[in-house]
DNA sequence: GCCACTTTTCCTGCTT
DNA sequence: TAAGCAGGAAAAGTGG
């Protein structure tokens, strides 16, 4: 059930403040709790203690011990631990309360986007990346090479992408 | 070690 | 002039 739910659904105030945070480090530090009390993705649960016991679970689960999670497995599940660039960008647009302001959806429903802070977007990734020199120039070369694969088209503005035919998990309706 | 794939780095030229 | 885009080339990193 949870498979799908991003990490930073879970913690919109916390996960792109230290991307580097482990699930593990996230699930038994209780401070974080409360923030899923207010969440509306967590509106099934019946309270606090059903939701807190709910994550606790899914934590403890097999599919997030890190020793055994491989990429495969995790790639489209979370925005920290997203191996690839545009699952990464794709993470973020699906949580717009945590961006920042980093990004935002042009035409939601035909995938467009634009980013509006390049440089904290590139810090962002950066720091995903453990790559301190990672700059916008570069991180853009890393998108433009995604039209080749279908996994962005090309839109004639600056700072505006959209979501291809190969991309998956942006649609409101297909996530 | 090899290969495929993705990303990074650097570059030139063009556009806004 | 600065920032951003396009794309070539080479190299690094990673996983199979």
């Amino acid at each position: 059930m949870l498979d799908s739910v991003t990490h930073s659904t879970f913690l919109p105030n916390t996960s792109f403040c230290d991307p580097l945070m482990s699930w593990t480090d996230l699930f038994s530090n209780e401070e974080y709790y409360p923030a899923f009390e207010h969440q509306t993705g967590y509106s099934f649960f019946n309270d606090a203690e059903e939701t807190k016991t709910a994550i606790k679970d899914y934590a403890d689960s097999s599919c997030l011990k890190t020793s055994g999670m491989k990429s495969q497995d995790c790639h489209s599940r979370t925005s920290l631990q997203s191996s690839h660039l545009w699952e990464f960008v794709r993470d973020l647009l699906l949580s717009p309360e945590e961006n920042c302001g980093i990004l935002e959806w042009e035409d939601r429903e035909q995938g467009i986007f634009r980013v509006v802070k390049s440089e904290a977007l590139a810090k962002m990734w950066g720091q995903r990346k453990k790559n301190d020199r990672m700059t916008y120039e570069k991180l853009s070369r890393a998108l433009r090479y995604y039209y080749k694969t279908g996994i962005l088209e090309r839109v004639d503005r600056r700072l505006v992408y959209k979501f291809g035919k190969n991309a998956h998990g942006w649609q409101e309706d297909k996530l």
